[in-house]
DNA sequence: ATTGATAATCTCAACGTTGAGATAACAACA
DNA sequence: TGTTGTTATCTCAACGTTGAGATTATCAAT
């Protein structure tokens, strides 16, 4: 069998037989992946209400544990955007009354983000069903190749110095 | 040794022990090599003068093979993005003179978008050197684990019905 | 030839992100 | 205490994509 990346690498070996493109074959795939994935659960999502970008900084705030609050620059981190979008992602959040901006006593430059009553119910009952859309998504891997993939996939983050959401 | 997305899955582990997060192990870790590759690859773009979405429109053409050109519907698959953003990007490169449109002559709905003798230099030029970058970005990978990675990736894609760049 | 269905591209307003700069607060230290 | 450097957040204009709708062309069937 052949993907899309498999054409594609055969379309350079072709018209470029002096350059390797092998690295495409990692790459590629991962970035068509990602692609794939974010639509099928952007679909997902607006099934209950939701953009993607909206439950992932509830989802966020509720696996970091009670009080269920993190700074901006946290969630900023977390969701590998700038420091603007994450000021607009809270703010859309705060007008929805899924979070709530509070204070920091310690240090006044800081905000803290908690996530109010509605929005921790509203994660507690999309994780669920959310996980089990995405074995759906993976369901032609069997254990033994989730595993590795995972392994794979975790080393290369790594080497690129993925090692702490801080 | 862990990863980001290792204390993620141990987040959920522990607050809701009742969910088995594994999909996000690889979903997650998909989606953040995707925002990583990219960031680096942007990056090396940027040191020609050109846009990482620039290059993939180029490169599209250029493999393709002579005379370098396909429909701006081709381009807009190959791409996976919507109509608009393929009008808008060809308009972007038509006035850089990378590429120019051209009738299609069988079917007066196609636009043919054909690489101009400097567009398929500014390839010719970049192609190695962005394998290579691309291989650097893999150091960490020895030959089994790239072909591993990649036959596991290729089923994935296969599984979610990406087996064709028509 | 006419009709209806399908297809290719373009248009454009709404949306969200980026990235640089502004503001305010903290930290270290002379 | 004042100074310098750093950190956290917000602001906002520029930019690019989305997605629905408009336009024009092709195809199939009658």
């Amino acid at each position: 069998m052949s993907d899309a990346v498999d054409q594609i690498l055969g379309q350079w070996a072709r018209e470029r037989p002096d350059v390797d493109a092998w690295p495409m074959g990692i790459v590629g795939r991962i970035t068509r992946l990602s692609r794939l994935l974010d639509r099928e659960l952007k679909d997902f999502f607006a099934g209950y209400g939701l953009e993607h970008w909206e439950f992932d900084v509830l989802a966020t705030l509720r696996r970091s544990g009670p009080p269920y609050e993190l700074t901006a620059g946290a969630l900023n981190r977390a969701a590998m955007v700038t420091s603007g979008a994450i000021t607009n992602r809270i703010d859309r959040l705060a007008a929805k009354g899924l979070v709530e901006r509070v204070p920091d006593e310690e240090d006044r430059r800081s905000v803290r983000v908690r996530l109010t009553e509605r929005g921790r119910t509203t994660v507690d009952e999309i994780v669920g069903p959310h996980v089990a859309n995405e074995a759906r998504l993976l369901a032609s891997l069997g254990p033994d190749e989730r595993e590795g993939l995972a392994v794979l996939l975790r080393g290369l983050l790594e080497s690129l110095g993925d090692t702490s959401i801080r």
